[in-house]
DNA sequence: AGCGCTACCTAACCTATGTCAAGTAGATTT
DNA sequence: AAATCTACTTGACATAGGTTAGGTAGCGCT
């Protein structure tokens, strides 16, 4: 069960067999349904979540009742509403399971004191975390100077697995164009 | 000299005098005038640094030449080309002063030796960078539920004191908008 | 004072994408 | 098998924002 996640720890950080129980020890297993939600706008939210398998999506949406994805998670992948999980806040996205998923949780103050007794676990997240800042950063780059069909490309090519797993209509949302555009995109492209 | 990011340290972490010192010591110092180059891509880019007074950005040259600013950073933010920094890759970016400024700067080996005598530091930096990326999923959110008008808007609201010091064509540019349309929409707006 | 920048605005026209409305194919339910 | 659903496509039309081309006002430099 925990093999994975623990593989996972590995690439970045080494831990004796005594961490790795205090590790696995806080976390707790979740398995979600397709369709299922994780977690919904205005539940607090104590814990973030590491996805053994399946698929989910965070999005937000707006009073209009517009949907807007900010995140897909595959096996292997961390997910949360961030902004409530860090700032200790209500929820305001709802995360959803796109396939039948399980996951790991991991409560905030469980790993406040993680922190405390082995830094090497704020090393591992710090890493984490600043990986994933420099891939949102490349995120807000691409919007910046790409159009929709470069950006189309660019999700197929940096996340084909998404390509394959995820519907068009929800890809043409996390790159914020409309169903229609995306399904016009793909025809010139073929 | 140092008291302004000894406060900044202060707001999250608490240090002794020794730890302050032994931080004060890894900072270089470095001024720029307005339009000098702190960063150009192809050089390495070794530290990060936090604006002591003064304005900076950092931007993204395509091959075609079209500029793509994607942060500021006034007073009290930090600012660097932070995938090179972090990945220890060449830099893409170009980070130019855009008032004259003054920066404190620190270099990634001296600061993974701090990490390691004073886990508070490596602390401090996952805060710090959690909170980063917690801003940017907001400003993607707001870039996909958003039409111009209202993140220009919103840029004022959150980020008044960089309406008044930058120049439009640049918060234009921030915004993935050409200056004609943020004109046109000022207009609209006043 | 005169010159050249830079920042900002305006207007006419163009294009990519949104909007609305309808249609097809395959999967799922009854 | 018939009836729904869901994912995807297509076409006609509307519109936000891009493009191009000027124009003005203020500032710093010689």
């Amino acid at each position: 069960m925990y093999q994975q996640i623990l593989d996972h720890l590995a690439a970045v950080i080494s831990l004796t067999r005594e961490e790795e129980q205090e590790f696995t020890g806080i976390l707790s297993e979740k398995r979600l349904a397709k369709k299922e939600f994780l977690i919904k706008p205005g539940q607090s939210v104590n814990s973030e979540y590491y996805v053994v398998s399946g698929c989910m999506e965070a999005y937000y949406l707006s009073e209009a009742g517009d949907k807007h994805i900010i995140q897909f998670a595959l096996e292997d992948w961390w997910i949360s509403d961030f902004e409530a999980f860090f700032g200790s806040k209500e929820a305001q996205l709802y995360v959803e399971a796109v396939e039948n998923s399980i996951l790991l949780g991991i409560d905030r103050d469980n790993l406040e004191t993680l922190y405390e007794r082995i830094p090497k676990f704020e090393r591992f997240f710090r890493i984490k975390t600043t990986n994933a800042f420099v891939a949102l950063r490349s995120r807000i780059l691409s919007s910046l100077q790409k159009n929709s069909k470069l950006r189309y490309m660019e999700f197929c090519e940096n996340h084909p697995e998404l390509e394959r797993r995820i519907p068009n209509a929800h890809i043409a949302n996390y790159l914020g164009i409309k169903p229609e555009s995306l399904s016009r995109l793909r025809k010139e492209l073929s």
